[in-house]
DNA sequence: AACGTTCACAACCGCGTGCGG
DNA sequence: GCCGCACGCGGTTGTGAACGT
C-alpha cells in the first residue's frame, strides 16, 4: 500500500557508508538489536534512513556473512536454484549458507549470466539458445514447471518460517525447524496442501547445463570429467560414473576409452554450444554400448545393456536428486534475519 | 603518464505485501 | 473491509578499481 516516507526526509546522508557510520550501527545493534528499522537511525545517532541501515546491516555488517570468491559448489547451487526459481534471490540465498541475496544477485549479473551466455545458454530459460524442444522435452518442461510452482510455495513458506523463528528466542523446538514441512504450515494457515509430488520426471535437456558447467570448470582446472576403470572397480568423478562391465574382454572398451578421452581432453568442449555436447556424447556412448551388448549377449536385456541403462539412469537420477535435495535441504542455518 | 573503457559491487529506488488500527 | 505504516524484495544506478590504449 503506502510507501515508506522515511527516505524523503531532508538532511539524511546517502551514498557510501563511512567506518564511523558502520561503527555506530554495529554498536547499536549489538547492544539493542535492530528493533524497528525506522526508529533505529535516530536512536543510533545516524543521519541515515532506516532502509539504508537495514540494507547496510543485512548485506555488509552482519557477522554471519561469508564474503569473497564463490566456490564451484556455490555456483552450481545458484544455477540449479535459478533454473528452478528464477530471479528469486532471497529464496536462493536462503539455501546458500552465509551469502546475501544482494551478493548472489550481483554475482549472477556480473559473472554467471555472462558465462552461461558465452556457453550458448540462455541465462533466463537455462536452455540452449538454438535448442528446439520436442514433444517429450515439452512434457518434461511442463512437469518441471509444475514442480517449480510447488517448490516456490514451499520455499516461501520455509523462508517465512525461518524468519519467524529467528524473531523468537531459540528453543528446543527450533532445532526441529529444518525438518518442519511447509505442508504443515499451509495446513496451519487453513490452506489445503498441494497434492504430493509426482515421482520426479527425467530432467529436460536444459538441465544438462550443469554438466556442461562442470565440464568447463574441469577444462579450466585440467580435472577429468569422466574416468574409466578397466579393473572392475568403478570410479566416480563429479557424479558421472563409467564401469568396465566386461569391456576388458572386448576391443569395444578401447573405443569407449577413446570417446571418454576425447571428451576429457576437450574435443567435445570445443563445441560452442555446450548443451549439444553431452547428448552427442551420450548418444555415441549409447551406440557403442548397445552395439557391444548385442555383440556379447545378443540382446539389450542383459548386463551390458543395463550398464548403459544404469549409466544414463544414474546420471539422470544424480542430476535430478541434486536438484530435489537442494531445495529439500533445510535453510534454517541460512542467513535470514 | 594520461585518458577512456570496462568491470565489480555497494547502495538506492520503487513496488508489493503483511499486518495492525 | 479499508487505510496506512513498515518491511522485504528485485531491478537499477553510481562509483571506485582495474585494465587497455
Amino acid at each position: 500500500m503506502g510507501r515508506s516516507p522515511c527516505c524523503e526526509k531532508v538532511g539524511l546522508k546517502k551514498g557510501p557508508w563511512t567506518p564511523e557510520d558502520d561503527q555506530k550501527l554495529l554498536a547499536y545493534i549489538e547492544e539493542h538489536g535492530h528493533g524497528s528499522w525506522r526508529a533505529l537511525p535516530v536512536k543510533a545517532g545516524l543521519q541515515r534512513c532506516g532502509k539504508s541501515c537495514r540494507l547496510r546491516w543485512t548485506n555488509y555488517l552482519r557477522p554471519d556473512i561469508k564474503r569473497g570468491k564463490f566456490s564451484l559448489q556455490e555456483e552450481q547451487t545458484i544455477i540449479q536454484l535459478h533454473a528452478l526459481l528464477g530471479n528469486r534471490w532471497s529464496a536462493i540465498a536462503a539455501h546458500l549458507s552465509k551469502r546475501t541475496d544482494n551478493e548472489i544477485k550481483n554475482y549472477w549479473n556480473t559473472h554467471l549470466k555472462k558465462r552461461l551466455t558465452k556457453m550458448g545458454i540462455d541465462p533466463m530459460t537455462h536452455k540452449p539458445k538454438s535448442h528446439a524442444l520436442g514433444p517429450s522435452q515439452l512434457k518434461d518442461a511442463a512437469n518441471l514447471s509444475h514442480m517449480a510452482q510447488w517448490e516456490n510455495a514451499r520455499l516461501e513458506a520455509e523462508a517465512r518460517l525461518v524468519r519467524e523463528s529467528k524473531l523468537h528466542v531459540s528453543t528446543p523446538f527450533q532445532t526441529q525447524l529444518g525438518s518442519f514441512s511447509a505442508s504443515s504450515q499451509l495446513v496451519n494457515k487453513g490452506l489445503a496442501p498441494p497434492p504430493p509430488l509426482p515421482p520426479p520426471p527425467p530432467p529436460p535437456l536444459c538441465l544438462d547445463v550443469l554438466t556442461a558447467w562442470q565440464g568447463s570448470f574441469a577444462k579450466s582446472t585440467s580435472m577429468p570429467i569422466l574416468q574409466y576403470n578397466n579393473g572392475g572397480a568403478c570410479e566416480e568423478t563429479m557424479g558421472i560414473r563409467v564401469e568396465d562391465h566386461g569391456f576388458g574382454k572386448s576391443n569395444k572398451f578401447s573405443e569407449l576409452k577413446e570417446i571418454i578421452d576425447a571428451y576429457n581432453i576437450g574435443e567435445a568442449l570445443k563445441v560452442e554450444n555446450a548443451n549439444v555436447l553431452l547428448p552427442n556424447f551420450v548418444e555415441d556412448l549409447s551406440d557403442l554400448l548397445f552395439e557391444n551388448s548385442n555383440e556379447l549377449y545378443g540382446n539389450s536385456n542383459n548386463v551390458v545393456g543395463s550398464c548403459y541403462g544404469d549409466f544414463e539412469e544414474n546420471k539422470i537420477n544424480n542430476h535430478w536428486n541434486n536438484m530435489v535435495n537442494l531445495v529439500n535441504c533445510s535453510p534454517s542455518g541460512s542467513p535470514v534475519f
